[in-house]
DNA sequence: GCAAGTCTGTACTTTTTATTACAGAATTGC
DNA sequence: GCAATTCTGTAATAAAAAGTACAGACTTGC
């Protein structure tokens, strides 16, 4: 066993059909669990008939399946047997790139720093329908803002996001007051329409929750919420992950807060939409401006 | 699964009769790959014959074997899917949020099952300046194509971020050919128009880049480039941040493939808008429609 | 736009594998 | 040391899974 399986799976990736490489990749997220089942459960996990996972092993160089099984089992054993290289074999094929490897060490980094509680308490406040929440973001952070609006909106009724010409954002400031929460997204460079756009709202007795990195934007001044999160990368850029992470965990907290309320939206809108899964006729929601 | 399989076996090692604890230590010496192979190989590396397996399996309160089986395959996929408490002995830190878990494992295994090369092959096909970039997404990864977008924008010319009604996606396809790049951010659930967008622009000659996940839009189908992202999370949504995670690395390929022209591209942009850092005046960038 | 070729799933056959019945061997208790 | 009981393997059976042939769908090339 010169080298393991799963590498000769993505070399030779191109060399598969379409419906082989939807084994692969299946192979490969669940690897080597999954081979190591029976024909059939393999072809469901995959979304592909048995013959093709038969097909799909004999391309790999494999008599029959159950050499290919022989072949996993051997190559877990080895792993299994000696648990120190196994660090160097299976997690880290990553270790190529300091890049990847520096985004995911942020983003656990920015949830280990969070303080205690304030997640909660933020899922709690965000999660109050009789408030209405407000979002908006920076240059490059404002699609983390329409992002998490588009998730919110869905579970939760007056969702708005701020957006188009800093003209118009004035326009959302009036009338704003103590039943408002204000979500901003904001890391270096901090632009200052942001921080005028955070004062006029706190300052007409809005919530401000500040998403932001470590050095901490100068919004925090008015803020009653801040997660700071990990940016810093090995590249001319900023990483927005780890806030894109903080993100998603409160539009999960959200949903599941209240799961009755969330399901129904959920269900009630999907039938407005005539999305389809994989068949269906369909109408794009209108993107949100 | 309240505990190892294993343990159970050692403390149960006194019921069993003479030749089912031969199995019994067979299997723990070489837990639990003998136990994934057939009866008969479990029986022969035992030195006993194959009905002893079978009544020592259903002495552990199994109906059959491949109960026994499947739950030593569920075992094996809980440990492997959670490299970090393997070492749960060490302090562990971070151990608090499942959902955390999960996206950071979901970004480092996007990477780690990416074929070889692909992004480098990636990264020169966006760096093409000569090429036009257009970037799209459905209903919630837009937000994603449109970061791509705004960075993009920045390091090289060119980039187009489709947006709006769906009505006007089809002006941009007219005039759509062998020199144009798609990006197309597509997860379940596929949407129709994304896959009508594809299909035009790829039917005009245009390179199509997916991003998808590892399920695969059928958008595979007429995609060139094809990058499958985990997204998998305990949670109602699927989570985009090995998508958000993949976009940054292409950005930095594609900044750091012409650093030169990248560097000179943001000095520009730099003076033309009067951004601040801490301090100075500034007018906020147009957003993207 | 059509034909040749490739891919993919359905339905079937063959083989393997799990399971069971039973009889002989071993063990235990007296 | 003998009988009752338990244990164990052989051999037959039933279940399943692997493997195959083929036809329809989809591509690709001209």
């Amino acid at each position: 066993m010169d080298c393991l399986l799963k590498e000769a799976v993505l070399d030779r990736m191109e060399d598969f059909t379409v419906t082989e490489r939807k084994a692969a990749h299946a192979l490969l997220s669940n690897y080597p669990i999954l081979g190591l089942g029976t024909v059939a459960q393999f072809a469901d996990a995959a979304g592909v008939s048995s013959p093709t996972i038969l097909r799909f092993v004999a391309r790999l160089g494999f008599p029959g399946f159950s050499d290919f099984q022989t072949r996993l089992r051997q190559e877990l054993e080895t792993q299994l047997r000696s648990p120190l290289d196994r660090s160097s074999h299976l997690p880290n094929q990553t270790a190529g790139d300091p890049l990847v490897e520096r985004i995911v060490e942020n983003v656990r980094e920015t949830f280990a720093g969070l303080p205690k509680g304030e997640l909660d308490s933020l899922v709690r406040l965000l999660a109050d329908e009789r408030r209405v929440i407000h979002l908006i973001g920076g240059r490059f952070t404002d699609a983390l803002a329409r992002y998490m609006a588009a998730h919110l909106r869905i579970v939760r009724p007056n969702v708005n996001h701020v957006a188009g010409q800093e003209g118009n954002w004035l326009d959302q400031l009036i009338g704003m007051g103590s039943k408002d929460v204000v979500i901003i997204f904001d890391i270096r460079r901090y632009q200052s329409e942001l921080i005028e756009f955070a004062r006029s709202a706190a300052a007409q007795g809005a919530t401000i929750v500040l998403v932001t990195d470590t050095w901490m934007s100068p919004i925090v001044k008015v803020a009653d919420h801040v997660l700071p999160a990990r940016i810093a990368v090995p590249s001319p850029w900023d990483s927005a992950t780890a806030l894109l992470a903080l993100s998603e965990v409160l539009i999960a907290g959200v949903t599941q807060h209240n799961p009755d309320r969330s399901h129904a939206r959920m269900k009630a809108l999907e039938g407005l939409r005539n999305d389809r899964d994989p068949i269906s006729k369909s109408r794009r929601g209108t993107p949100d401006i």
